[in-house]
DNA sequence: ACCTGAACACCGTTCAAGT
DNA sequence: ACCTGAACACCGTTCAAGT
């Protein structure tokens, strides 16, 4: 974080500006133009964040950590509905940032970075609803924190493709909470 | 299809350089490395394809050819293995083309495009394989083929951020199979 | 301590000149 | 009928010059 008031200013400047660039023209928006966005040079922009990937981070960490939070504030009330409000959030979140480039996904395995923290945190703040649903008996009790997500994520990411995202996601949810096969197999 | 034996080679040798060409460097690979790697230059890549959309295109409706085939191929042996065994062609298949622009998506989505007529026949050779593995009575009978291809898709695009991704899309395909729900909420 | 914009190498795309 | 590569506008990234 910078300490002069002009440089953190900007650095929040650039990160609203480069949340709607990628949000509009996708994650290989020009930077150039995040930078007239937020009417900063493009040295001030590379001064703050090194390369397009550090852009992705920080904006994704700040998603992480909003969702983290708001699991946390959803751990009263009932277990399973808790548990799907929540991954509804966790969809829209989604769908913002798509199509991250394969240098953000290895950070985001890389268990040393920043981003794979944060995407940690969130992860526990989500198993604690995933626990509580599975105690109550809502789901299945050998499934984990990140297979719940990656499914979830899967499944937005899949919808995205449909003429009716938001029918389609709803349909896949139900299909995954039920299963394919039809039970007595 | 172009006339001259000439070009007829080159738009072979260009799209054999593309999919090398994306498999390595994603989607938005160098369309003058294309070129490089084919042997011709800039501009007979952008006489065959005027744009990369129509390069994406083009491999797009290989694979989905190559699957339709390979279902029609399956289409005797026991029903609900040669459903499971096509879904597994399907998933590496969507594994080469990753990160697909808007732009293609939106040809997919229109019913005019040939794309979207290539892709109508895979999922109607898929859509014999599921019913009947349905009739068999191995799968919910209101799933439909478009549904099931975007619930694999959706797997395979989340397990690719998994340290292991084969094990958690097998993982992912069994949850699937069985549900989510531990069956009686 | 931070900001700026020119500079470099590269790219996507077009098009006049060739065979 | 097709191929080529120079040309243009744009981009990512760096860095010397400023305050």
């Amino acid at each position: 974080m910078p300490v002069r008031s002009d440089a953190r200013r900007n650095h929040q400047v650039l990160l609203d500006a480069a949340r709607e660039a990628f949000a509009e023209h996708g994650t290989d928006a020009s930077l150039r133009d995040v930078a007239r966005r937020a009417g900063v040079g493009i040295g001030t922009l590379y001064r703050h964040f090194p390369a397009r990937e550090a852009l992705l981070e920080a904006l994704l960490r700040d998603d992480f950590d909003r969702l983290a939070e708001r699991a946390a504030a959803l751990a009263d009330g009932d277990p399973r509905e808790a548990l799907l409000t929540w991954l509804r959030e966790l969809a829209v979140g989604q769908r913002t940032i798509r199509g991250l480039p394969e240098s953000v996904m290895e950070a985001l395995r890389d268990e040393e970075s920043q981003l794979h923290a944060s995407c940690q945190a969130m992860r526990d703040a989500g198993g604690r609803l995933l626990a509580r649903a599975q105690k109550e008996g809502a789901v299945r009790g050998d499934l984990t924190a990140n297979e719940l997500l990656a499914l979830v994520a899967g499944l937005v990411w899949a919808s995205e493709y449909a003429p009716d995202s938001g029918a389609r996601l709803d349909r896949l949810l139900r299909v995954a909470m039920e299963g394919v096969g039809n039970g007595h197999e």
